[in-house]
DNA sequence: TCCATATATATTGTTGACAATCTGGTCGCA
DNA sequence: TGCGACCAGATTGTCAACAATATATATGGA
């Protein structure tokens, strides 16, 4: 017998909490939450070292402490906050090294995944691509600089969606986030980088299949992302949760 | 006198749980749970789509659901497990789709490290892996194929540790978690790998400097092992959480 | 018999309360 | 004054009870 069960597909839900499967288009109050003290975080409106109580976040938002917890676990995981037993969670600071190494491993990866990319790249991706350019282009003219971020780490976990191998994707991700935390602390004041002409650039190669000039120009294209940070430490005060939540 | 507070220096605790100071050697009952659950997946004693009930795998441990919950959860991050909503957490069953994926950013990251390990490898780095292909002839006279294999799984992560990139050696735990699931699961019986073996001649290229041979010679290694799997999805049935873990 | 509906059971989701712990300030004593 | 012990408030850690949900079984009508 077929039983009754219009169980609905599984969606995976965008981001940083766990595999679950949920009707399409609906996410948890748990991944809503986890986003927005995320882009709270790579905008700059909290910064390195900020508490982030239980407490004080369940009100916020609306929610009791263990859903907060839940979500603060999940950013812990991600190495955007850092849990500390019986201390709580902190805006995590990551520290110079750390920052480098993100870096080294961006490199590895993504010039790595260049090849694929040149391989995977057919017309329809090549249109995304250049699509997502444009989208990049009105971040700019936006001015706002955390959203110009976010698009212009949009099109590098697009280079490994097109090659389609999700575990990379997953990693990509994971090092956009911390990318976005390493900007907001060590970006020089005065930098004026517009990625999206290096982008425009790295297409080009891909046009052109030529995987070993997409590779050096990826690489010359990291490089200069962390030319335009300054690593060194400095101190930093903390914000205000309410404050900073005020936007709803 | 001085505060009767021997709070030690934090050390973080080995895997897959959260960041969290320490006195030193102590780990929390989470992660020693996480240990727990994931070995069990790992040498196979809990069968892909096994449920994990979280009253039951409290009362095994001796703990309540609270604890139960927030390690399904860390193991649901790392891919070990799945979590359905209302329904609870099952043993991953990476399909075989997931599985080459996972071979994929293997040989995307492994193959890009070589050339890394080979300009990081000092001495006492080389006698730290001849140290370790010891220890993995140890794990194969064992015949214990669950030990053996963690130990082979080290020795991949140990060129991560050489590097120093602390990133791309949590990447790399992770793709060796999820192998182990993977070869449990998929790998041919009649297998007999000596991956030692393989492992002395990537040392052999380290210590001669070559990092096109042991680049090479580790895409041919990661090809060998996924070739000893057979990549067909077969069904399986689940196991009694109590029996399993009676090996207290 | 077959199918749909209703009921029962098992399991997860959520909450609020309490205990354990940490932080910071205050007091007493040299 | 300076130092350590003590105390109070704030915050996290843990638990156990209750609510919500899903699965399995039973029931009844065609």
């Amino acid at each position: 017998m077929k039983k009754p069960r219009p169980n609905g597909r599984g969606a995976a839900n965008g981001r940083g909490a766990e595999v679950e499967t949920l009707p399409a288009g609906i996410q948890t109050p748990e991944s809503r939450i986890y986003h927005r003290i995320h882009a709270a975080i790579a905008a700059h409106r909290l910064l390195p070292g900020a508490r982030l109580i239980e407490d004080q976040l369940g009100e916020v938002f609306g929610v009791s402490r263990t859903r907060i917890r839940s979500v603060l676990h999940s950013l812990a995981r991600d190495k955007v906050v850092t849990l500390q037993r019986n201390r709580g969670a902190v805006v995590a600071h990551p520290t110079v090294r750390e920052a480098k190494e993100v870096f080294a491993a961006r490199r590895l990866i993504e010039v790595a995944l260049a090849r694929d990319v040149v391989r995977a790249a057919d017309e329809k991706a090549i249109k995304r691509l250049k699509a997502h350019i444009k989208k990049e282009q009105q971040g700019e003219r936006s001015h706002d600089r955390s959203l110009e971020l976010k698009a212009s780490h949009e099109f590098h976990t697009l280079l490994a969606e097109i090659v389609g191998n999700r575990v990379i994707v997953e990693f990509l991700r994971e090092l956009m986030a911390r990318s976005s935390l390493i900007t907001a602390i060590y970006e020089r004041p005065d930098v004026s980088s517009c990625s999206h002409l290096a982008h425009a650039r790295l297409i080009q190669f891909i046009e052109r299949r030529d995987a070993a000039g997409l590779a050096a120009a990826m690489l010359e294209h990291l490089n200069e992302i962390e030319s335009d940070l300054v690593l060194f430490e400095r101190e930093d005060s903390l914000t205000d949760l309410k404050a900073v939540f005020a936007d709803a």
